[in-house]
DNA sequence: CATCAGGACCCTTTTACGTCA
DNA sequence: AGTGACGTAAAAGGGTCCTGA
């Protein structure tokens, strides 16, 4: 039943996200960047090139840190539970001085921490903010505390992100058994490192985006170039030629023998020298169009 | 077959916290 | 040392979708 439910949902937001996601992929790009897809879990809504959780997740220090850790045997033994942040480091997770009843084990530290209880629906504000009072009831008025994950927890967590993106509720009960965190707060971790997972790939495909289209800006530029040169070239070829001499061409149109294109380049010397322009048979084509004149006639 | 409850997820917003100037 | 701005992570709230009863 759990893994159904899971495969469901990761074909349900595979969905999702190539609405979200596929603006980069719709041009036909092969993301380049693709090289360590290895290292991320491959989500469903694997689109384009992963890039990979070294260069694109860590975005903050925090996560950084946590990346860090990552080496780490990753079942960390005797987790710093949310409370008693005894010789953390800056990452210290902080209780907050309401928050002094210390909760058992299974009960995390998290003013929130009713909201789990409720069978997942978190829905009931009210209800969640009476439970809160009513819990920790010290707690200053309902405000909610967070609470910093600490460094191996947050370590942990990124392992198994790693692994896969999204948990069934076995592996999540399990993960916060093993954390000693609220299956609540679990579930939130993996929906917020979704989100910063999306970001991050928006990010890359925005940028990709954005070369892709100065790429295609100076092409077309350099087409419409070209096509002036063309035009004026047929203009030259056109003119009579009394009309033509008089004018010095500023440049010298030459064109290639073997592949029949003409080439423009300053020629001081040859100034006087008029290139006989439709020495090529070039515009085989009727202008206008037959089917053109036919749908106009 | 229609309906409903339950559950999972996403998206957006809010809030608490940490850092820096 | 105190403070405000700012960035970010944790959490809330609301919505959608799907499944099973």
């Amino acid at each position: 039943m759990e893994m159904m439910v899971h495969g469901r949902r990761d074909e349900q937001y595979g969905q999702h996200h190539h609405l979200g996601l596929g603006l980069g992929l719709g041009l036909g790009l092969s993301l380049g960047v693709a090289g360590g897809a290895a290292d991320e879990t491959p989500p469903p809504q694997q689109l384009c090139g992963w890039n990979g959780a070294a260069g694109l997740f860590p975005s903050d220090r925090r996560t950084m840190m946590a990346c860090h850790d990552v080496e780490m045997p990753l079942f960390l033994r005797g987790i710093d539970v949310n409370r008693t942040p005894v010789a953390e480091t800056t990452t210290t997770v902080r209780r907050a001085p309401s928050c002094s009843d210390e909760e058992e084990p299974g009960a995390s530290s998290s003013p929130n921490s009713t909201l789990s209880s409720l069978s997942g629906k978190r829905g009931a504000p009210s209800a969640a903010t009476a439970a809160a009072g009513s819990d920790d009831e010290d707690s200053g008025g309902g405000s909610r505390k967070k609470l910093r994950l600490s460094k191996d927890q947050a370590a942990v967590l990124e392992d198994t992100f790693k692994e896969h993106n999204t948990l069934n509720p076995k592996q999540k009960a399990a993960l916060a058994r093993q954390l000693n965190l609220k299956p609540r707060q679990v579930e939130v971790w993996f929906q917020n490192r979704r989100a910063r997972t999306k970001l991050k790939q928006t990010e890359v495909d925005c940028e990709l985006l954005k070369r892709c289209c100065e790429t295609l800006t100076d092409e077309n530029r350099r087409l419409h170039r070209e096509l002036q040169e063309l035009r004026a070239l047929k203009l030259a070829a056109a003119a009579p030629h009394h009309l033509y001499a008089r004018v010095p061409p500023p440049t010298t149109l030459t064109m290639c023998p073997s592949c029949e294109r003409i080439a423009s380049t300053t020629h001081n010397s040859g100034a006087g020298k008029v290139v006989d322009a439709p020495a090529r048979p070039v515009p085989t084509r009727p202008w206008p169009p037959a089917a053109a004149q036919r749908s106009s006639a």
